[in-house]
DNA sequence: ATCTTAATGCAAACTATTTGCATTTGAATT
DNA sequence: AATTCAAATGCAAATAGTTTGCATTAAGAT
């Protein structure tokens, strides 16, 4: 079931490289903004990636302007944890879909794979003849240290 | 499986009598927004119930504060679209949990009922030890008139 | 009829995000 | 290396959705 070819691992000069793939131009502000999200996993809001840069070197819009582009790339995905705030994560690979297991208390994020579900969901779904079909799915919880 | 004891039809009356229930006033907006609820199904936004009011008899305030307090106290549900907007439906009894397919064109809403898939996502997420885990879950696609 | 507190109206504040416009800069081209 | 030009940026202002402070009003208990 699961896939032989090793995931290309991605790595901060692959993802440059995307962007020179896309037709988007290698700038400083892209340079952070990538390297942030290569460095730990869990989704980032553009405030929170924004506040990584070292000395406040870009504008926030900057931040926001180029969030929108990595994702229109395909580079990126956009999260919803219900709180109206965009959270933004490296997509790794055409087939890593995922969803997230957040913390109410720690904000703590597991990663859940739940393909097999999903398929099932699809299933339920067959019968209203919807196209193109996708959806959101994000649970919540207190973590056993928070509990 | 399912409860042989019949749903206690929700009625504007029944309505108004839980608001008392929950040591809420019987004000005029919160008939409107409670009619309003109860006269379609699709969760609606602030907006869209404050449209209703036949003349703009209340401030969108009240409605936002109203709908605030009708959550609280476990009239109403919020829904999340990923879309910024926060959109609320009554809640029918303590067992109607949902979800929604929403077409992107005409945004038509189809009421999905994922009881059995949501029992194999609790069994998924076991192994986290998450206490009490809730999630959001909503369907995108495009329903067979507007494909 | 009175009283107390919750509910409301109105305006201002707030948060997350977007946009207009002048300026700068990456990178393709000479 | 210098030129060029669209793309990217900075900055400030605009926007959307929602919340809040405060003075006033009214629901419903006494």
């Amino acid at each position: 079931m699961a896939k032989k070819t090793k995931a290309p691992e991605l790595t901060l000069e692959s993802l440059l490289e995307s962007l020179k793939s896309n037709g988007l131009k290698l700038t400083p502000p892209r340079k952070i903004i990538l390297g942030t999200l290569l460095k730990s996993h869990g989704p980032f809001s553009a405030e929170e990636i924004y506040k990584n840069f070292a000395k406040k070197t870009c504008d926030l819009a900057t931040v926001y302007r180029n969030l929108t582009h990595l994702e229109n790339a395909k580079m990126i995905r956009r999260c919803d944890f219900g709180d109206g705030v965009a959270r933004y994560e490296l997509i790794h690979s055409d087939h890593d879909h995922h969803h997230h297991l957040i913390c109410k208390g720690c904000k703590k994020v597991e990663i859940l794979d739940l393909c097999e579900m999903e398929n099932l969901l699809n299933l339920y779904v067959k019968k209203y003849d919807f196209k193109n079909v996708t959806h959101i799915l994000e649970l919540f919880g207190t973590c056993p240290n928070c509990q």
